[in-house]
DNA sequence: CATGAATGAGAGTTCATTCAT
DNA sequence: GATGAATGAACTCTCATTCAT
């Protein structure tokens, strides 16, 4: 078994190797302009190897994504799970956002343009069941947050499912934009304290009275 | 004049017809995957055509995201100029941003494609300035909007240019993750209640007291 | 018959329009990299208009060559109707050759590319008859002016069709070789210096004793 | 070491299997008609893998000349080594001439389509360099031979650089001028003889007394 | 397992030529 | 005759993917 296991770990760090290049590349040239063999040079392996891990060049660009949702899913979790009262769960649910970000800010991007097109059609039946599986866990997660602010009175009686979807639209609208702001103007980065007072207005809009 | 007028009329007009084609076609099949031969057909024109209309895929492409900007602008304008309470200018700008999506419901997602990512260093400078216009215009009438209602005292004293960047993230990042969840659930479209659930917690966010 | 005439005048003298534009066009980006736009918008004329004087690109092409060679014949034939002694012709040919070159320095070196490849495969038999005729006549001509040399017992008794041969081939040789030269090292220009070095050889090299 | 070498050298006949390709592809439909997928089904490979070994299809052409002035190079530079009376010397270079014609007659006459024309503005420095190199090596290896002649009296006192141009002018403008007539009036082959008439000229023209 | 040379389908784009006006 | 918008065949080149080693 001892065998067994090195092995799969050691296939498991090769795949993480490969993302973190693929990471890099697709961040760097975004998904058409990249291309295998400069994922390969990055990860410094012959472009054949890549297929051995990924099925191919979709594939892996959707396992970034799944990536990205798995430390999302895991930061909301935790959240959820702690005890304390709504007010601070919130507080900590942005707090998680923000590191979301600092997570990969590149790639956040990249997210919504894996989702908002081409490429989710092709992807091996498995894998999209996963991105699915980790979207809607995750979101039912802050869905449970935003629930907690409901029952005690907290927040607004809207359904929490629809206050998540807005407000994980709300991040990532104001990623989004801020980031083609950027791209078109060249400006300064006001991500931080654009999503700070986003959040605010959030957490005002919600609040009871 | 008359010949050269009608000469003009119908160069825009067979632009139009080519971008219409475009539209279909890049929703369908994203930017990659949609061919210049797809758009051609489309058109019922030769390929060679589309080349004496845009210089290049990418600034067809581009020419979509503008024709929604121009819409944007219009619609943004106009309520900024009626004369009416600051409140009802909110209504009327919710209202309007109904109508822009239901003027290119697909093609808004492009528009983040094609902002967030790889394409626009390629595009002419000419272009590329039209669009940062429109952009920054539009933005700058939204802000307006907001700051109506912040010297009337009814809004919360942000940065009025912040609150319409917060706005139009918000906008914009709930029609990007609805359609995200309609591809990957092939679930109902939950986008207009959702946008107005969205708007009332943003209005009451900003609202004061 | 007046009205015919004038037509015909004006006719050639459009071609004569069209062959000068496409002459600059040519020279400047070489066969291939000019197009049927460049030179129609050189002579300020549409696209169409060409096709009405000439049958397609290659004999708009072939016919600068042509009019370099009708003005060689030219030149040629009328060293060869004075009447001078031998040594004399010898030197009105070199001159002549010189003229030539300065009529047009550069489409001399596009007439080898058209003569040494592609093209001359798929001309009209007219202009390709037109074409030898020419060639032929002038290096008759050539011909007849050495032959002189020989018969007065001034040059060596060799074939006078060959030497003629020579001549062209050195004048030519000289000529596409200088301008190499100044391609692959932009140099200074040796032409004429070295066009004199190499028909004083050459005319030492055919003297006899 | 073993391995490394045997790839090398494979790679290496690679390469020149596809210029043997491309010679008689290019000597056939001469450069803008041959199309890379003439090239590749001659050397029995896919269009893609002519890219893995040139740049380009110019490049893939200048690569046909190259091969021919290394060829030159190495045939004049082995005359000037010799050690023998001018005279001598001056028969060898000439001999070493019609070797270099005989090693690839048709391809000597794209070099100067080559040279001659649009192409050489588009190649890789590096490239460039070679054929620039070798240019002036040869030219200046057949300078030296003239040179000899001159220092012990043979010759008249001229430039010997001077003298290598006007020599390969002369050589070169009797292969095109003669395949020229060939293709016009598809007459016997006179190469060999006027070759060998220019030669004797050029001896005389430049021999003293 | 890893390689990387080879593949070959397919893309964007150009441009000589045509033809309705 | 002149136009110039439209054509569409044909080109070069790219790159995801495969497979013999």
């Amino acid at each position: 078994m001892g065998i067994q296991e090195r092995k799969e770990r050691e296939k498991e760090r090769r795949r993480q190797q490969i993302i973190v290049a693929a990471k890099r590349v697709f961040s760097q040239k975004g998904f058409n302009k990249a291309t295998m063999e400069d994922i390969a040079k990055e990860a410094e392996l012959s472009p054949g190897t890549l297929y051995l891990y990924f099925k191919n060049k979709e594939e892996l660009y959707a396992s970034l994504s799944l990536r990205i949702l798995q430390y999302l899913h895991i930061r909301v979790e935790h959240v959820n799970k702690e005890v304390m009262p709504p007010e601070e769960k919130i507080d900590a649910l942005m707090e998680a956002m923000y590191d979301v970000y600092d997570f990969d800010p590149l790639i956040i991007i990249n997210m919504f343009h894996l989702q908002s097109s081409e490429t989710l059609k092709n992807l091996s039946p498995q894998l999209l069941t996963e991105i699915k599986d980790l979207s809607s866990k995750s979101i039912g997660a802050i869905a449970t947050i935003f629930e907690g602010g409901i029952q005690s009175g907290l927040f607004v009686e809207k359904h929490p499912t629809a206050l998540a979807d807005i407000f994980w639209s709300l991040f990532s609208g104001v990623v989004l934009w801020e980031a083609s702001k950027k791209i078109i103007n060249a400006e300064k980065d006001y991500l931080k304290p654009t999503l700070k007072a986003a959040f605010e207005i959030f957490r005002k809009g919600i609040t009871k009275g």
